[in-house]
DNA sequence: CGAATGTATGAAAACGTTTTCATAAAACAA
DNA sequence: TTGTTTTATGAAAACGTTTTCATACATTCG
């Protein structure tokens, strides 16, 4: 009978555990909390000997600062917010990941939340974040975004609010930064003319995202530039998915003008692209040259490889965290409309290109 | 002089708002914050007529509820906390997406910690989660956890801990989900075998991680059921590195006993081991038969397709916020060493297999 | 020596909720 | 009518920190 009992005993196992707090400490210690809460943030004055043994008590009765009650004494989370399209994304995958990293090494929590690229979940998670009080919120918008007015409330309450990627216009006044788009699609255009292309397609997302505004446009220019023609049936603005891309495709192949080449604003849509053309025994890069954009790891991987411009999403976080822990640092002077910070891109030549 | 002023004038912008607390609501109101706190959680008994006053008035004000007081005061944060080694690989990827997805709709927010596969950086993380007050943790360990000890004081503060996919041992007790790794290594084994190979090679991760242990016993119990022989110098456990599986490949095809056929426990690897194969005139499949592990997108992309055991990442996050929300609920009577969830894989035939 | 400065600490209030307990008013029963 | 239950509300305490203000003691200066 008693043997159950004993089968049941876990010595090691310290079940029903309470939270330690600052008053436990300080009676511990005979001490008042004001004291164990000075010497616990090595603030004030407070006795060397005395900070010594408020440290040891709290390691040894496993004491965890209940950072939901400092917040709600100091007003600060040390939490930031991210509104992401979908992280699943390389782009926003790697962007993320550094972000993170910055955020946890300055003793930051990040909040994740996805949009999945639909501007009312996208205004829902911006409410949340901002009843969960983050310090600052940053975000990448839905490419539908045309009303910016939920983040608002960001600027009205003084909490720094950071675009990245996919800005809103600048005359909505917020703080960006991005990717040097216009350089990108002129980087772009610019090997395509120099490859000696004369017919140069285009297959970008819709304009209602200054992403797609900028690569375009500078992908343009690049084509004015070398005194190429534009032609209106080469050039596509519509969603980046793999049905518009390869309907795209199969329009200007069946057209009488067919396109040399081909920038498209998307790796994921330049992998399908490629696809139709090795389908459709259009040699790459002989028949067709295509450029995609990120590049993705796929581009490096898939043959032949495709040409494509990295955006170095690693340093665009870095510097994203840097200005975010300045607007942090600085709270009281905010900094408003600050010109658009535009990280560098760089044409990587592969295979396809 | 004057004209100065006025150019600073902007009508439109509200700045430097107060945040209104349930006491401004209730003073504009005339109502104590007792009754408004109540009104706004729907809960007790107040009359309809205040509870509508007090929602308009809430509206009107812009109220947001400060959840750091409520969590404060309720010891729930709405918060749950993630520790995955890192964001980027593309199953993590896709199962943060989901979890993240599912936990918004059940009115969680998420925190997202990266572990780097650094267990130091784990525990850190560990740490931070609890001094957040998480109400669950969600954890995919480092490869190289062997001590598990820092998430024990989860358990010992009753707050729900849930592994997945790179779980602890089951003797450290926890709740645990994760893909059927032996089944996933069983049936690239029976695949390969049943496609008429008969010298397999093996190229898995450490065996200090249950993932690598688990695929590799399937695939060896396969081997076993269709009598055919372990070559020790055709099985590697190694870190899952480009340099590490390339520098296997090379051994092996620089010996007498060369493979014709190759499981490798995870996708990008046996992408390196392809384009192995591919500079070095080995035909795949005719030469060489070779399966991934993960349907990472890639091996879709890729030419040779890579057949591959796809491990349903949405599937299995959506058990996971099902078991944790369960956790969440019945947090009363927890729910000690139940059995692990294991959820379904399948081998995904393409052309490299 | 007394006054002034500095050092180390404590008491108490505050942050914004929620909840327990009490109570006034209204509805109902006898 | 009086007593009892129900309904709607308020007062006040609590959650765990941090910080302001006050104070006791020690040190230094004239």
């Amino acid at each position: 009978m008693q043997s159950f009992s004993f089968l049941c005993r876990c010595p090691n196992m310290k079940q029903n555990q309470q939270h330690n707090t600052i008053l436990d400490l300080a009676a511990a210690l005979k001490l008042s909390p004001a004291t164990v809460s000075r010497a616990l943030n090595n603030n004030s004055n407070v006795k060397e000997e005395t900070r010594k043994r408020v440290f040891e008590m709290a390691e040894k009765l496993g004491y965890r600062k209940n950072t939901m009650a400092a917040g709600l004494r100091n007003n600060k989370t040390n939490t930031v917010g991210l509104i992401v399209p979908k992280i699943s994304m390389y782009f926003h995958a790697a962007a993320v990941t550094v972000i993170q990293n910055l955020l946890h090494k300055e003793g930051y929590n990040l909040i994740i939340g996805q949009s999945n690229d639909d501007p009312l979940m996208e205004k829902d998670l911006a409410d949340t974040m901002f009843s969960s009080r983050v310090d600052a919120l940053i975000v990448s918008c839905t490419l539908q975004t045309e009303d910016f007015s939920h983040f608002d409330i960001f600027a009205d309450h003084q909490i720094p609010l950071l675009f990245y990627d996919r800005v809103p216009p600048v005359s909505y006044g917020a703080s960006m930064i991005k990717g040097d788009d216009f350089r990108g699609g002129y980087l772009a255009g610019k090997h395509l003319a120099e490859t000696g292309c004369k017919r140069i397609a285009l297959i970008s997302g819709p304009l209602t995202s200054n992403l797609y505004q900028d690569r375009s446009a500078g992908f343009l220019s690049a084509l004015k530039q070398f005194n190429l023609p534009v032609y209106e049936d080469l050039i596509y603005h519509q969603p980046l998915t793999a049905e518009y891309t390869t309907s795209a495709m199969r329009k200007m192949f069946s057209g009488a003008n067919q396109p040399d080449a081909l920038f498209v604003t998307s790796d994921r849509n330049a992998v399908t692209a490629l696809s139709f053309a090795k389908e459709h025994g259009i040699a790459v890069p002989e028949d067709l040259r295509i450029v995609g954009y990120s590049n993705d790891p796929v581009t490096a991987i898939i043959s032949p490889s495709i040409t494509t411009i990295e955006q170095f999403p690693a340093v665009l976080g870095g510097r994203l965290v840097e200005v975010l822990m300045d607007m942090l640092r600085n709270k009281e002077d905010v900094i408003v409309n600050p010109d658009p910070i535009i990280t560098p891109v760089e044409l990587i030549r592969r295979i396809s290109a």
